[in-house]
RNA sequence: GGGGAGGUGGCUGAGUGGUCAAAAGCAGCAGACUGUAAAUCUGCCGGUGUAAGCCUACGUAGGUUCGAAUCCUGCCCUCCCCA
């Protein structure tokens, strides 16, 4: 296998990253590999915590898919280890631990959906429980030694919550040392991650050199917001657009971004180059938004499922129309149904009758094109009615 | 080990015996406006009920009281100061 220019590769990668550290050792390993014709070993880590992959996750996935179409190995760490003693970072909850088989099925998960975007045959998967599990007491109060107190807490999220008097258990101070050793067990050429964990990936070139090994580069990448533009795109914050959700939701979420945010995903998550870009900033903002919905929509899941939820959407909003194919549902015939019990007993998405009611009464919900907002009105029994409840969903109810 | 502060709805945070299903903000939902944008404005925002009401809920378990988020006790958890 022959690799393109070294200089060239530094392009390609550095393009939409945040930092490099250091770009000069980059290049000197680019050129290495290049010269000894092997591929780097570029090591990302995820935690199997959250099987829910979202575009977040992708602005990595994509980059390490460039450094695998330049020839390179992508060694796709997932945390078991660590998830097996629950970790607690970042949120002041303490996650529950993980069992093996919780793992196991998580981790199969993710497998899922992550070769939806890298190349399986470039890609290899390790478990750093292959070599957590047997790392003795005594060695991990060695790599322990490598750390200290006041480094760790020049990490930014933990500053803060020391700070502001937010409990950090000890076990958070080993993770980012766990972290780090575990490039120097696959013996990493560079470490991506998004710019909140420039710390870990940083101290992992420290514990790399205690090892003598050429400490890895670290690759940092932006952190993409979510929906609603501000906070960082999470499935806790429910802000997510997740790899696995369907065409019609994908297409749906992209669009309920506002416009600047539009410009940003552009950025990070497509191809398009600069020259592009600027073509459609020149247009309406609602064809390239279109657009980047389209883009995305048919990368994660396919053309025709793309082409399907443009159409969908189109009927929906864009003309206002009820969709052809709409969800169905079936209901026994009953005299005394008001518009209050059909919204029920069609609804997915009520939690309670309260909010159905609420929902009416505030002209969410319409019958056969006409809104109601009577909650006792008799609806009639017999024959299909198309209903429309709140701003999503469209439902056809048959009732014999 | 000693002393102090605290744990409230999805989140932040007010509330110190009845007027508390609990202020305010954020998030969410709906309507208007639109490009299903965003911003803005309006309404809603524990469950059930047409409603009065009832039920559930202020870390947890008890207690005091006609009445407790509010007072007392035990337990769990967090933070600060001292050692």
């Amino acid at each position: 296998m022959s690799f393109k220019k070294p200089q060239e590769q530094l392009e390609i990668i550095k393009r939409g990253t945040s930092e490099i550290i250091s770009e000069e050792e980059f290049l000197s390993k680019l050129k290495r590999s290049a010269e000894k014709n092997e591929p780097l070993r570029i090591k990302a880590g995820f935690d199997p915590t959250a099987p829910d992959l979202h575009l977040g996750h992708c602005v990595l996935l994509k980059k390490l898919r460039e450094f695998q179409n330049l020839g390179h190995t992508v060694l796709f760490l997932i945390g078991d280890f660590t998830a097996m003693i629950g970790d607690p970072s970042g949120r002041s909850e303490t996650r529950p631990p993980l069992t093996e088989a919780e793992i196991k099925q998580n981790a199969k998960t993710y497998e899922r959906q992550v070769f939806k975007i890298l190349d399986r045959d470039k890609t290899e998967v390790v478990f750093n429980s292959a070599w957590l599990a047997k790392m003795s007491a005594a060695e991990l109060l060695k790599l322990s030694t490598l750390g200290n107190v006041a480094r760790m807490l020049e990490r930014d999220d933990f500053n803060k919550r020391y700070k502001s008097g937010v409990s950090i258990s000890i076990n958070e101070f080993l993770y980012p040392l766990i972290q780090a050793y575990d490039s120097a067990q696959i013996h990493a050429d560079v470490e991506f991650g998004g710019t909140d964990q420039t710390f870990n990936i940083l101290l992992g070139r420290d514990v790399q050199r205690h090892f003598n090994q050429v400490p890895q580069v670290a690759i940092l990448l932006p952190i993409l917001e979510g929906l609603d533009g501000v906070r960082k795109m999470s499935k806790s914050l429910g802000n997510y657009i997740a790899v696995e959700d369907n065409a019609v939701d994908i297409f749906g979420k992209v669009m309920s971004v506002s416009d600047d945010l539009m410009w940003r995903y552009y950025e990070l998550l497509t191809y398009r180059t600069d020259e592009e870009i600027k073509e459609l900033k020149s247009g309406h903002p609602m064809d390239a938004k279109k657009a980047l919905a389209f883009e995305l929509t048919t990368w994660l899941q396919g053309e025709d499922e793309a082409l399907k939820a443009k159409g969908d959407f189109d009927t929906k909003f864009s003309n206002r129309e009820f969709p052809e194919d709409a969800r169905e549902v079936r209901l026994d015939k009953d005299d005394n149904r008001t518009v209050l019990d059909l919204v029920v007993q069609s609804s997915k998405s009520l939690k309670s009758r309260g909010e159905a009611k609420r929902l009416i009464l505030q002209g969410g919900v319409s019958i056969e094109g006409e809104k109601v907002t009577d909650i006792n009105e008799l609806v009639p029994n017999l024959g299909s009615l198309q209903v429309r409840i709140g701003k999503k969903e469209f439902v056809v109810i048959k009732i014999a």
